[in-house]
DNA sequence: ATCCAGGGGG
DNA sequence: CCCCCCGGAT
C-alpha cells in the first residue's frame, strides 16, 4: 500500500542521493558544453540510450554540425549514418527538422512548453534540458527514475507510468527546488549504477528508505 | 532474453 | 492505453 512520503524521509532520500553523486557524479561532455545546441542534440540521442554509449557518437556529432544551420543541411541518409550504432533511426528525420526549426531562429528557448513544441522534444527531453542547461526547476521522469520511485514506495509500475499523473506528482515532490540540477543528476547517475535491474542494494545510500529492501519483511540479499 | 537519459502515433 | 522503433551491451 502506497503511503506519500513524509518530510523527513523525502529529506533523508535527497541528501542521500545528493551525497552519493557528489563523489560518484559521471563527467560527460553535454553536461558542461556551452553549446545549448549539442546539449538538446545530446538529450535527444541520450532516448532509450545508454549514456556511455552515446559518448562517442556524440563527440563525432559535435565536431561535424557546430551549429543548427550546418546540421539542417546534412542529407538525412549522413545523419542516420551518424547515429546508426543507437538504432532508433527515426530520429534522424526528427533531428533533421529540429535543426531546420532552430536554424531559423535566434536562440534556443528555454521555456518547457516552447521546448515541448520542437520535434523529437517529449517531456524527458523538455525537463532535462531546461533543468540542466537552463537552470530551471524540472522534475525529470525516465524509466530509471519509475524504477526508482516504484521500489523507494513499492508501488507497481508499468511501461506508461512515465506518463503518469501519479509519477509526475511524486517526481514533483521529490525534487529539490534548488539543489533540482544536483538531485537530478545523482537520480540518473545513482540508477545507472546503483538502482539498476538488478540492484547492488549493499551499497546503496538510501536502503533504509526503501521498501524494496525491506520487501517482505527481511532485506534485499537475505531473501 | 532484457534493458537502455523516450517520442510519436493510433 | 497500446504499440513501434532498434542497435548494442550485459
Amino acid at each position: 500500500m502506497y503511503k506519500s512520503p513524509n518530510k523527513q524521509t523525502i529529506r533523508f532520500i535527497r541528501n542521500g542521493l545528493i551525497g552519493w553523486g557528489k563523489k560518484n557524479y559521471r563527467k560527460f561532455p553535454w553536461r558542461h558544453t556551452k553549446s545549448k545546441f549539442h546539449a538538446l542534440i545530446a538529450e535527444i540521442l541520450l532516448q532509450r540510450t545508454k549514456a556511455d554509449q552515446v559518448l562517442p557518437v556524440y563527440k563525432v556529432f559535435t565536431a561535424k554540425y557546430k551549429t543548427p544551420y550546418s546540421l539542417s543541411k546534412a542529407r538525412l541518409a549522413e545523419i542516420k549514418k551518424a547515429i546508426k550504432s543507437l538504432g532508433l533511426l527515426w530520429r534522424a528525420g526528427l533531428i533533421k527538422k529540429l535543426a531546420v526549426v532552430l536554424s531559423r531562429g535566434k536562440s534556443i528557448a528555454c521555456d518547457y512548453h516552447e521546448l515541448l513544441k520542437l520535434p523529437a522534444v517529449g517531456p524527458y527531453v523538455a525537463s532535462a534540458f531546461s533543468s540542466f542547461h537552463c537552470n530551471k526547476f524540472r522534475s525529470i521522469i525516465d524509466s530509471n527514475v519509475v524504477r526508482l520511485y516504484g521500489r523507494l514506495f513499492g508501488v507497481k509500475t508499468g511501461p506508461e507510468t512515465r506518463r503518469s499523473k501519479f509519477m509526475y506528482d511524486l517526481a514533483n515532490l521529490m525534487t529539490p527546488q534548488k539543489a533540482f540540477k544536483a538531485y537530478n543528476y545523482a537520480v540518473l547517475d545513482h540508477t545507472a549504477a546503483i538502482c539498476v535491474s538488478k540492484p547492488r542494494c549493499e551499497i546503496c545510500p538510501i536502503k533504509k528508505e526503501c521498501r524494496y529492501y525491506f520487501r517482505r519483511g527481511g532485506y534485499y540479499g537475505k531473501k
